[in-house]
DNA sequence: TAGTTTGTCTAGCAGTGCTAGCATGTGACC
DNA sequence: GGTCACATGCTAGCACTGCTAGACAAACTA
């Protein structure tokens, strides 16, 4: 029996490579650059041994990063949540800066997962959950939800926007002090 | 030399017919169906007749695309400057959401096209001169200029969020109210 | 030991963006 | 009007993509 333990404990190990090796090539190349035949060749396997573990090919390996990549922002919100709304704006914004295939992974791939449906994955609530934390103090009578998904959704268009080139570099950090003047105070 | 015009004229439509093909067919099915074979099925020439157009191939075609489209989202936003901040993201957000596939052409692919440089093109500026001139009253002593980056990240991250999926539909109107509760009223 | 199952590989399919090189039709020139 | 050069669009093909069928070998079961 101890056999048949280390057989599926090599063959876990072996899908938690696939992924990793994805993530290194995807955050040193771009995710056009993950090939299957490239990541074959990076776990040193054929390449169809890549749908045995994951069945939904490419895509699904990118949702298994993005998966982990949620439970990394959900644990980087939570240790920056004492530093309230503009310690949880800078290290949201520094999460993605840092990991830019990644955050690839998460919002403009990985159409799989989705939010606000039943098969929602926890770790998914959970980044949402610490926004919300932050956030609900400022709320007043507005809806603290709805602020949430507006205060996400300048995060995410900061991010986004400024990885394309489409904001100024030297606003940066005006940009960020913005965000928690307009987000930080509460509505009257 | 009537005949010479109306070789490059005849030259010039079918370029447009190709761009017009490409977004018709990136509005219908996604922008991963428009291939250069049914691109060229479409406007009923070969393949290669593509590349004479756009020697920079797919990405070219896309990138001019996306450069109708921000001249559309001025004029959009331009009429719709007399309604103020409120008219505005209202408008913005519709666009966004009335024509998916060009604004994917815009933002999230078409990496060529570079805001906050010197070759930036002329229409991309005005879009931004669009959004600066109603958030310009409301910013009090702040930046106006990063102050309207922050406000365009927000209406950017709320289409992109909210085209995967990733915010609840329900609370849409009550998200762009909120946008105006933030960004709307002058900061003290 | 014989048979079955499990796992991996080789080889290949259909499709992608893109291009070299060949025809065909058009224009200019003598 | 005839000839030549040029421009224009085509066929065919390259190297690559994600993905899969079927052969083969290793390991487990009886």
């Amino acid at each position: 029996m101890t056999q048949r333990q280390r057989r599926v404990r090599d063959r876990t190990e072996r899908g938690q490579r696939i992924v990793a090796a994805a993530r290194e090539l995807a955050e040193a190349e771009g995710w056009d650059a993950v090939t299957t035949r490239r990541l074959a060749g990076l776990i040193e396997y054929s390449q169809p041994v890549l749908y045995s573990h994951f069945p939904g090919g490419k895509d699904a390996i990118m949702a298994a990063a993005a998966l982990e990549g949620f439970t990394e922002l959900a644990a980087t919100l939570g240790a920056a949540r004492p530093g309230g709304l503009g310690g949880v704006t800078e290290a949201y914004v520094a999460f993605a800066e840092g990991k830019p295939g990644l955050y690839d992974a998460m919002f403009t791939h990985a159409s799989e997962l989705r939010f606000a449906e039943d098969d929602t994955p926890e770790v998914m609530k959970a980044c949402f959950a610490e926004l919300l934390a932050v956030v609900e103090p400022t709320a007043g009578d507005q809806d603290a939800g709805a602020l949430t998904e507006v205060f996400w959704s300048t995060l995410h268009g900061l991010v986004t926007l400024d990885r394309g080139r489409r904001l100024s570099p030297a606003h940066r950090d005006e940009r960020l002090a913005l965000v928690v003047a307009r987000f930080g105070t509460r509505a009257d």
